[in-house]
RNA sequence: GGGCGAGUAACUCAGCUGGUUUAGAGUGCUACCUUUACAAGGUAGAAGUCACAGGUUCGAAUCCUGUCUCGCCCACCA
């Protein structure tokens, strides 16, 4: 067994045995078994994406859940797969292209998708392959793509039922326009970061001025965060409350530089408070404006192109950018002495989610779907329970923005994704531009939503078609996910299998994006939820608390950690720190935990393994040959499996984790392990050693699949091929033993307390101490007798006598564990004085905790009202403090 | 403006329904140990008024209220 190395080195196996697995395709049962199925679906990576640590956390996780149900006998389905991310891809693509000095508008739209098809063949699994070195053991050979043939057929049958059951129009709306990126994006797409603006105090003349050339004359004064809006202002309003504008009724205002007259309106809500108490009316640029727009019959002026231009209808500012244009305009108003002020002010501003621009509210023809009626469900389904969050806090969360919900603006100005189904007919409609129709519901003449494209025009025959040019936003697609990947529309049998999936593991920053939508949509589309439990995850972050990003370069490299350390290292490390839901602040050093881990397992299994010198046990154990430490460790497995088993239940990683630490490295290697080098029965202990290695190897198996894996197949006689197929560890209630565990607990005190004593009398290592123990009954004795051995070989001293009523010899200090009083004789001379001190702390120490205990048990009250077995635990723990404390006193005493 | 999370040893964090834990772990620190699985190791040790103030209770790190610090999310105050 030389051959072992003394290091565990991941990098040998790790590709190898994956490579294996795969070849093996075990990664879900034979769909014909009567098993019970269990399905958890990805979240799918974006193809531009790069494995991050918070991918790492998050399929760790999931690949735990899969090994273990898998091992447990469950009919497993992990279903992969990536997303076509609309404008992510498309902003990666044109960078190239960029790079070539071309535009996507040069070379057209069918040439640009080709280019991105090309791109995706390219790059687009990048992902994929680092989930693999992650140990992912998803059904790969089911990898769904949300622009595959079977998933687009789903997003167009969406629509189309979505459209004729009018929960899909289109229409004139205050949308978040990207600039940049010249789309319009979701509400959930617009991030609002808080932002140290400005706010501008602008004053606003009695119709006929352009320009103040005296300070007292009738102006109005507005304050606005937006000053270059102002070219598309309609109206000013203020509440009819606000006396400091009760008599402009009928009065009308100019807008400066423009000359545009001002309605002067009033309404409800505008705060008086704020700024001035007047707002500036511009229901093209603004959402509140709009909607004032709407109930006072205002005209919208889009005075903005696409791009964030300021358009033909800005005048002289026509052509510059918008923050551009905000300048010139506070310079302009300056010199037309109409200018006031500026104030610093803080306010959130929306930010593209995909390339960070400053978000423009603009007013745009979209298309949107009704959320309300789909939410109805989908807050009735949580709140009774079929779908639960873990942590439960995210509940609230979920339903706070459920029954909040707002119209979902779906239609994007890009070219990358699943373009709107809608055709056009020009003979019905006479737009110049099919941008421009409105389309209130079904039936709309000369709209026809169409899976293919139509022939003719369903209504006049026409064949003149034109399809919608936008797209559908990338999530249209995901919140089919669930489904959408089985089959459906189909009724295929993965479908009626696996659907309801059971678990969803996600991060926090999705619950809206997609959680809450794949629940409104499998119960529209499926009439089912569509997964049972959701378990969110924390936040990766640097040790300072940030979002690890890319741009921020506070990254670290789950692939670099991964040929540091090891997958095992890495996904053992980062489950371990993540307790349930909480984010996890990681440093690189973090992973030596999981490192050390891996090593301290290869190790104790080397060990093992040497022993065996390469025979096989055999399997059978007769319970006569069971040594004490047998019954224990034994015991103890059983314990473990327990805990695991209930911490993966309940979602709680790292609760599994530490139990599995604990049990290798501090009961089997620290304790178990170390007794076998002197055990008397070589036979039985070398079955037991490897019937609890192998146990613990399929525990631990789910969180870290490799070294378990390498070690398993190290085992000789082991039939079973691969573990990750082995079953999972049940109870093996004969092996249950309370009285093991407790005795091991009193030899374990009785070794730890001598070792105590060589270490705090400074006892040198090499000189061997005589231990007398002085017990109080006969099992006691029996028990230390039947163990001498191990207590003589691991705190290094010899047993002198085991007795009822051993004299304490001259010149000796005293311990007292468990009710056995043990006394080491020190030889040469002892400077008492010296230590004195230390022994005194140790006596106050336990007299002030003696003195609580005294204190609670004079407490009538709590002898009265506490239950009965916590009075009388008081009253035994009273008792043995007391007596360590008279030992202790002595100790003193008798060596002088 | 609303909501959520965190504040426990020098550091990073566990501690689930109040009493079996003398408040734990890992790292770091101190002393000793190269004992033939492992120095990425072993043995022993030091280290904490559980943020603060009240309250409920026989009993609070744990439940309630308030305060303070930090972090996050949501929201159309221009």
């Amino acid at each position: 067994m030389k051959d072992i190395p003394i290091r565990y080195d991941p990098q040998k196996k790790e590709e190898e045995i994956y490579a294996a697995w795969s070849r093996e395709n075990l990664f879900h049962a034979d769909e014909d078994t009567a098993r019970t199925p269990y399905a958890i679906v990805i979240p799918p990576p974006n193809i531009t994406g790069i494995l991050h640590m918070g991918h790492a956390l998050n399929n760790t996780i999931q690949d735990i859940l899969i090994r273990w149900k898998r091992m447990e006998g469950f009919e497993t389905l992990w279903m992969p797969g990536t997303d076509h991310a609309g404008i992510a891809t498309q902003n990666v693509v044109e960078r190239e292209l960029a790079g070539e000095g071309l535009k996507r508008e040069e070379i057209g739209r069918e040439k640009f998708l080709e280019k991105i098809w090309q791109w995706k063949e390219e790059y687009g699994s990048t992902i994929i392959r680092q989930l693999k070195r992650l140990g992912c053991s998803c059904d790969w050979e089911r990898t769904r793509f949300t622009m595959d043939g079977g998933l687009s057929m789903a997003v167009r049958e969406v629509f189309g039922r979505l459209y004729s059951d009018g929960l899909i129009y289109k229409g004139g709306y205050i949308i978040n326009w990207c600039p940049r990126c010249a789309t319009a994006l979701s509400d959930e797409e617009a991030e609002h970061r808080e932002v140290e603006g400005m706010l501008y105090y602008i004053k606003y003349p009695v119709m006929g001025r352009d320009k103040l050339e005296k300070e007292n004359e009738d102006y109005l004064v507005v304050a606005t965060t937006r000053p270059e809006t102002m070219l598309g202002d309609v109206a000013v309003a203020v509440n009819p409350k606000d006396p400091r504008y009760s008599g402009l009724e009928g009065k009308t205002l100019v807008l400066p530089i423009i000359k545009r007259e001002l309605r002067i309106i009033f309404d409800e809500d505008v705060d008086p408070e704020f700024g001035t108490g007047a707002l500036k009316v511009t229901p093209a640029h603004d959402p509140v404006d709009f909607e004032l727009g709407a109930r006072h019959g205002l005209e919208s002026i889009n005075v903005m192109h696409p791009d964030g231009r300021i358009n033909a209808l800005g005048g002289d500012y026509k052509g510059m950018d918008r923050f551009e244009c905000r300048e010139a305009i506070v310079e302009d108003l300056k010199q037309r002495k109409l200018f006031i002020k500026t104030e610093k002010h803080v306010h959130a501003v929306g930010h593209c989610y995909r390339c960070h621009t400053v978000v423009e509210p603009r007013l745009s023809k979209q298309w949107f779907v009704k959320m309300k009626p789909l939410a109805i469900e989908a807050i009735k389904v949580v709140k009774e329970g079929r779908i639960t969050f873990y942590p439960s806090r995210w509940t609230k969360v979920y339903l706070n923005w459920m029954e909040n919900i707002r119209p979902w603006c779906i239609s994007r100005q890009i070219w990358w994704g699943h373009r709107i189904p809608v055709w056009y007919c020009r003979d019905c409609l006479k737009y110049e531009n099919v941008r421009d129709v409105d389309v209130k519901g079904p039936g709309k003449r000369g709209v026809c939503v169409s899976m293919e494209k139509p022939d003719k025009c369903p209504v006049c025959g026409g064949t003149d078609m034109e399809q919608d040019p936008d797209v559908l936003d990338t999530w249209f697609s995901s919140w089919l996910w669930p489904f959408s990947t089985l089959g459906w529309p189909e009724d295929t049998g993965e479908l009626r299998t696996f659907y309801p999936t059971d678990a969803l593991v996600t991060a926090q920053e999705i619950i809206f994006f997609w959680v809450a939508r794949m629940i409104m949509a499998g119960l529209r589309f499926r009439e089912d939820i569509p997964f049972r439990d959701v378990y969110i995850h924390g936040t990766v972050r640097d040790t300072t608390g940030t979002k690890m990003s890319k741009s921020l370069g506070n990254v670290i490299d789950p692939l670099d950690i991964i040929r540091e350390v090891g997958s095992d290292a890495l996904r053992f490390s980062i489950i371990s720190i993540t307790s349930q839901g909480q984010d996890v602040f990681l440093s690189k050093e973090k992973f030596e935990l999981g490192r050390n881990f891996a090593n301290k397992l290869w190790n104790a299994s080397r060990y093992v393994l040497m022993n065996l010198e390469g025979s096989a046990p055999d399997e059978e154990i007769s319970e006569g040959d069971l040594t004490l430490a047998d019954r224990w460790i034994l015991s103890s497995f059983n314990r473990t499996a327990e805990k695991v088993t209930k911490s993966l239940k309940a979602y709680r990683f790292n609760d599994a984790a530490s139990a599995l630490y604990d049990f290798i490295w501090h009961k089997y290697c620290d304790w178990y392990l170390e007794l076998s080098k002197f055990s008397g029965s070589k036979g039985a202990t070398q079955k037991i050693l490897v019937k609890v290695l192998k146990g613990f190897l399929r525990l631990l198996h789910p969180f870290m699949p490799f070294i378990t894996e390498e070690i398993w197949q190290k085992i000789p006689g082991e039939k079973h091929k691969w573990i990750m197929t082995a079953s999972w560890p049940g109870p093996e209630k004969k092996y249950d033993n309370a009285k093991a565990a407790g005795d091991m607990e009193k030899l374990i005190g009785v070794i730890t307390a001598v070792r105590n004593v060589r270490a705090f009398w400074n006892i040198g290592h090499a000189a061997g101490i005589d231990v007398l123990l002085n017990v109080k009954g006969r099992e006691d004795r029996e028990l230390l007798e039947e163990n001498v051995r191990y207590i003589e070989q691991m705190a290094r001293c010899s047993v002198r006598g085991i007795e009822k009523d051993i004299p304490r010899p001259d010149r000796s200090v005293a311990a007292l564990v468990e009710g056995i009083r043990l006394f080491v004789p020190l030889g040469g001379a002892v400077d008492i004085e010296k230590e004195r001190t230390r022994v005194n702390k140790k006596i106050e120490d336990l007299q002030r905790y003696l003195n609580g205990i005294d204190k609670k048990l004079k407490n009538k009250a709590f002898v009265e009202k506490a239950p009965e077995d916590v009075v009388r635990k008081e009253e035994a723990r009273r008792q043995k403090f007391d007596e360590q404390v008279k030992t202790l006193k002595d100790n003193l005493g008798a060596l002088k």
